[in-house]
DNA sequence: ATTCTAGTTGACCGCTCGGTAAAGTCAACC
DNA sequence: GGTTGACTTTACCGAGCGGTCAACTAGAAT
């Protein structure tokens, strides 16, 4: 990589951490190139804006999350229904060591920014749009091979679904952060098998 | 009401639809101050600061939410699972509404706030905690109904169900902000009867 | 009539905000 | 060796931030 790569690699990193743990307008520009040990014109020299950083950071996520934990999760070595147990559990697990670090739990860092700029910043919300759609394939692939196995209705319609199992995952995330308690998402997060329908599931 | 009153609340009145269609961060007090025509000296008469003025906006909110949409939504004049039905139009409605006013879906006030603020002001993070136990105590109740009439199952865990519906809910209206579109809450919103388990129900 | 106090006014504080501008550095290429 | 262009540095901008303060007004209570 090169310096100048490096360099804006460091402000997109310092910028994803900072405002992941607090919000997009709790972080200024400045803090981010403190933190990333940049000078001020340089981020300017990177980034248009301070928004066109932040879309950055969002497609920066999306690959995370995706790399991280979508796909380690939904890996085919399970049946689609522990597939989801899968993931619930490390979205458990993420939450709770976010808490430790941070004293916090933290929720979903695309979710956290859509709701405080989507009225704000068009840009933002069309990429964190965008990003829920990167999800929902994924979740869409899963779901259309339970259909396959047999462990959901031929007639489930996997594409609704998809977008049911997002809003939900997100919801609980959002009422973990709330209460500040990781646990929320170990006990209401299984309750996703219902909206799901898998067959002769008692969760 | 005496003057004071009048003018502590404007400002509350003020201070809910500024952050409510933008957000706690991006409206400052002085704009809050010039919104409900009043000097900022009066503003800190009435408020310790922005984030006690936010701590009432809440309970304002909590107040309007129960006696303009949950309390007739969940009136026991129906059963059980068609007040979730009104209830869910009740959502859409108040969400197509908002668009047309504001050009965005606009999801739970409440929500906002809490993805927001949670990990910054302690004080707000425990009010909104203490709003959804409110709401959730209104999901417990037409739960319990929908029990003792024979909609749910009889070892329904009501508790745990208010937790999950009041998750989901936040869920739809994030996705439903996120993508602008009020239709999300009439598509999403209905599977929460899935969750709930009301029995012989197509949805 | 006077005192008291709730409420109002408007100037002011230090600070940070997002963003700009211009000069300087350094390595690669011709 | 000179030129180019990516990158860095530093100083700066106007505006707005949350919050403070002291002087003022007016109505109620004594």
């Amino acid at each position: 990589m090169s310096k100048g790569q490096e360099t804006k690699q460091r402000l997109l990193d310092s910028a994803q951490e900072l405002m992941y743990s607090r919000s997009y307008s709790d972080v200024g520009v400045q803090e981010i190139c403190k933190d990333a040990k940049v000078q001020k014109g340089s981020f300017y020299h990177f980034f248009s804006s301070k928004s066109a950083l932040t879309v950055e950071v969002l497609e920066q996520l999306k690959m995370q999350m995706i790399e991280s934990i979508l796909l380690p999760a939904f890996a085919k070595d399970l049946t689609p229904s522990k597939r989801f147990e899968r993931f619930i559990e490390y979205a458990y697990q993420h939450q709770l060591h976010l808490k430790e670090e941070y004293g916090y739990v933290l929720g979903c860092p695309m979710g956290n920014i859509a709701l405080e700029m989507s009225t704000q910043d068009e840009e933002i919300r069309k990429k964190v749009e965008t990003l829920f759609e990167s999800i929902f394939y994924v979740f869409v692939d899963v779901l259309d091979d339970a259909k396959a196995a047999g462990e959901i209705d031929e007639a489930a319609n996997t594409s609704e679904l998809a977008q049911v199992c997002l809003a939900y995952g997100e919801g609980v995330l959002l009422v973990a952060k709330t209460k500040n308690d990781p646990e929320v998402v170990k006990q209401l997060l299984p309750h996703v098998s219902k909206l799901i329908g898998f067959k002769g599931l008692a969760d």
